[in-house]
DNA sequence: CATGAATGAGCCTTCATTCAT
DNA sequence: GATGAATGAAGGCTCATTCAT
């Protein structure tokens, strides 16, 4: 039954999520992975290729969720605000976050340079994304809406603030409610961490 | 011959800096190491215990300047606006991290989950710096030069953007332009990304 | 419903001879064999007990065919001359091998070494049938038909050069003509491949 | 020093030859090799890439020796007569030969089907001793001292009944006396195995 | 009869580390 | 100090074979 099949796909996807946020992917063996589902290890062959194989399954199935949740600003009239439309995606990646966050870890702490294949997918995918932000953010330049000012490293300084922030939410370094981290971003984008500087 | 020996020995760690950022740890080998200085094996071994020892050398070492880069705050009178006195510090850190792009790559994307005993280390040195940071912002916000509010957050964002400009600066996503990174990390902390929220 | 296994069982080892012969006994994997049947692994051993067996069923077909297509000289008055009989029993064997190339490859090229058990059959398939070629030799010997001399590397000769002519004929090295082929081993033997000696 | 290195690879060469004899090349293993030499098995990857170079080390090399075997028919006045040299030609192989049977019995019986590469070479050597022959044979026939006819036939089974004579002797199934061996073959060459058909 | 998921022994290969020279 | 040969633990992967359905 291709039932039974899915079944123990989606465990092994599951013991190797947990065994690469708690080891890494190079620590993480095999044996680990099956051990945890306690099949035999030719049977992680029969569903993956190789070690690889769930890894990249895992971060690109992650990735995929991470691109549903960002939706591009709509501007026709009667479109909720910019900045609600904002609010609502980054919601959806908090939310998205706080819901898994060993996949947080792995993807943010050790999926680059695990393997060139790999790497050279995330590094398209992250490229998209700042593209994306790129231009969300000229536009937003163009209505006003966004500061102007050399885009390039706002956008570094945005995705990884975002990124930090997730990962300290999902380690315990900062509370995980999502209202409050989506509202501490915002607050950010809007106005920085200092008071407003005088004149 | 205490000369010949430290001479030997920073070879080393110039070669292991590069082979790391190459290749990351893991995937780094003692014979990538010594093939660069063209030494034999078991020459490594001398200067080193094993192959985590000259990691740590490197991550310890560029934690330490990188320590040496930020000083608190003087709130004596007469001292500089802290507002300078942040920009300084913030200059040096960049200025460390632009003049070794190497060491920024390796301590930011390949050092976490590597081993045991160097996560531990680098978690603690990350809690003192997120520590000394807090302590800032708690005298900020009671100076009212830092907006008010939870703090952690702030923290998280702020050095994961940080993290995140440093990163894209030394891997060319941005230019690497000293005073610009460091303008555009003021306009971040005073202004945010988002130009003055209407009403 | 025996007639139904027979087929199967004809199925099995047809494929199996197609993967025998294009990828060697070692490297043919059960996969292999069953996927060009379109069958279940399982199914593989409900005909075979092993995978050894497969290939041993085919080979020893294939020697009892080779083993009908030589009869002894007959040597009653009226009967064919020797060297007829000879030709006939050539011709047979050719005709055996160029109808089956397959089998000769995986018989000639891939069947010693591959498993002790089957070493064996093999070794004494070919001693009996060196035994026989030794008393037909003999018997030629006191009527005058065969050269006089060590029957021994005369054995060895024409059997190898009989394996060599197979092997060109059916991987294409020569035509493979079976009148020709069969005029080239007579040829062969009865005046070898050098022109008359002089004096 | 290089010596202790030669030393320790002609070591394992001679292991390997060994073992690949007893069980073939699937069947041997780097254990079974290094088991002799009792040496570590990663030893064995000091000196060697992989269990096919070693493997292929052992036939170029013996190729190559064959190869140097072999010298064209001198023609040149005053030269030994082309059968005289035909025979030397002989001599040579068969001795080498009987000086090294596992040799003989590796590149005769488990070299091809091997490995894709070793296919290849193996099949190039053979192809330029086929070339290599027939131009003699093409030669001796123009000079009339061999006998005419397609010679495609006769290749294949010369060659063939040399591999067979040599794998014969080295196994013990004929006596290995070079001499012999030698005698044996030109009686073939010029006499065949029939007795002069009458007319 | 047929299926195909599961098993697990076994092999190849890598590489950090040691140590005799 | 320096060398580099040797070690051997460890891990990835394959595939013949079994067995519950």
């Amino acid at each position: 039954m291709s039932d039974r099949r899915a079944r123990r796909k989606q465990q092994l996807l599951e013991a190797a999520k947990a065994v690469f946020e708690e080891k890494g992917y190079v620590a993480a063996t095999v044996d680990d992975i099956v051990g945890r589902v306690d099949v035999a290890r030719g049977t992680f062959y029969l569903y993956f290729d190789d070690k690889l194989a769930v890894f990249e399954a895992l971060v690109e199935s992650f990735m995929a969720a991470l691109g549903q949740c960002i939706v591009s600003i709509d501007l026709t009239p009667g479109a909720p605000s910019p900045r609600d439309q904002l609010r609502a995606n980054l919601r959806r990646v908090v939310e998205l976050a706080v819901g898994d966050p060993a996949m947080v870890k792995i993807a943010l702490s050790t999926a680059m340079g695990v393997d060139a294949g790999l790497d050279e997918k995330l590094s398209v995918f992250y490229g998209l994304l700042r593209q994306f932000m790129d231009e969300t953010l000229e536009t937003g330049q163009r209505l006003g809406i966004v500061r102007s000012g050399p885009r390039g490293p706002m956008l570094s300084i945005a995705l990884g603030g975002m990124e930090g922030l997730l990962l300290d939410a999902v380690s315990g370094a900062v509370d995980s409610d999502v209202d409050e981290l989506v509202e501490s971003v915002m607050r950010f984008l809007e106005s920085g961490l200092l008071d407003r500087p005088r004149a």
